[in-house]
DNA sequence: GCCGCCGTCCCACTCAGTGGGACAGGCCTA
DNA sequence: TAGGCCTGTCCCACTGAGTGGGACGGCGGC
């Protein structure tokens, strides 16, 4: 065999790596396209392409490109039916929802970002940019906020040893100014984003918790600034939160210990 | 390098018979399970499995245990996404529900089987067996029927000759009553399950048609036999999937051409 | 006509992946 | 306490599976 151009080595990094080449925009691949993305020899991409395609991870269309598989949405959908958080949320979700009349998310902290597991917008309200299986850094969102408040100091540290990345004028760059805003939603319980992710959008979220209190999630209710009444959603976003807890076993986590 | 203990050869087969080897029952397998599962050798499984959650299709919990990692989530719903039909199906099946106060359904035909693509279920609405990511044999679901009616008659032919599972008693593997079912439903433009699939449930579904009138999926209504009126939800899921056909670009499809 | 890019296939080389085995530790039952 | 069984984890010699360079024909634009 022979080096890979950039940095993997092993089959299942060089097929993996083949799958990381779509991105949201585009359907379809060619070969070629796919072995440009990834940086693979040509003929390999080829290869496994057509390996992958046999395996379901692919699907290969009539003009010979690929697009990725159903065997893969039908994995990703075990994997989340597996961690049993959507299952119970998403009752929680659609009243919130129907609620506020604001769009509610479920979001779960993956690395330094968090990955919202589902998304529910009442068809009365405009869609907004978050995307089901989307990801955003953990900092400049409420859900984010809200999970990295009741995480583990450690994690904190290096979240913002990180770099604290800034996708608005709103967005908090300074280390010290979001441990403060984390230890005040330690305190309510609550995490608000103002502008911070995107202008013109904000932003109230609740963490939920699992088995042992230990955070698990966080659940938030958004909208365009200018219809969104934080303060008058954010009950509604903690009981749902404490409601999805409770059902994934951790019990009355609130009320300080 | 030696035979795979059963079937499978190249590296990439091995990793995802690893990620197969997980079942919606199971949280989290041991390296060791994993191995047993997916017949391959232990040291091979341990190692595999390490590098896949190095790339995050696995996580390791902290018992040295494993489940299916987030970045597997996040490809499947990518592949979704790039598929289209949920997105601008999502308000359509919402209103269906809203209307019948019965649970929906979004599925497509993969191979000789359909996979739910999206579930909305009215909260009042008790649940169904049906899983977002699942699959049934198309042959006894409304779904199912409704796709086929609408497909190449070669497929129809694949699909029979495959063999007429039977879930209950009142699934049909008669090929000839299978064909007359499909007649009558590419006529009317609704397919109906009584109770086919599974005893004690109902539903109706209709054909959702993409870009060249070309069959895509198929919605459906279902509840329970006895609290479901099928007549009187037909129309309703026939208006969602023609304008769930209207948005995938396939104009006015129905009224035989 | 030429050029460039495509899908597709072949094949010799070689090193990455394989699995047998070893070891320590955990959890039973006896 | 001792024995058995099953773990997680690591090592390492062997080899055949995977790799990529290259060739071929077809397609489309200039």
């Amino acid at each position: 065999m022979a080096r890979g151009g950039a940095a993997e080595t092993s089959s299942v990094a060089r097929a993996l790596a083949l799958l990381a080449a779509f991105r949201p925009r585009d359907r379809e691949l060619t070969a070629a396209e796919l072995a440009r993305r990834s940086g693979l020899a040509r003929s390999t991409a080829y290869r496994l392409a057509g390996e992958l395609a046999g395996l379901g991870m692919l699907e290969q269309t009539l003009g010979g490109r690929f697009r990725l598989g159903m065997k893969l949405f039908e994995l990703g959908q075990l994997a989340l039916y597996q961690q049993g958080l959507r299952e119970s949320a998403s009752s929680f979700l659609a009243d919130l929802s129907n609620a506020t009349r604001q769009t509610s998310h479920l979001a779960v902290l993956d690395g330094f970002e968090v990955v919202y597991l589902d998304i529910i917008r009442p068809s009365s309200s405009p869609r907004l940019r978050s995307r089901i299986g989307g990801r955003l850094p953990a900092t400049v969102t409420g859900v984010g906020k809200a999970i990295l408040a009741f995480s583990p100091p450690e994690l904190v540290d290096q979240v913002l040893s990180a770099g604290l990345p800034s996708l608005t004028s709103n967005s908090i760059t300074d280390e010290q100014r979001l441990r403060a805003e984390l230890a005040k939603v330690r305190r309510s319980g609550l995490a608000f984003d103002h502008q911070e992710q995107a202008v013109g959008t904000s932003c109230c979220a609740a963490p939920v918790f699992g088995s042992g209190k230990k955070v698990v999630g966080a659940v938030s209710v958004s909208g365009h600034t200018s219809s969104i009444r934080l303060d008058l959603v954010s009950a509604a976003v903690q009981s749902a939160a404490a409601g999805i807890s409770r059902v994934q076993g951790a019990g009355n986590w609130y009320i300080s210990p």
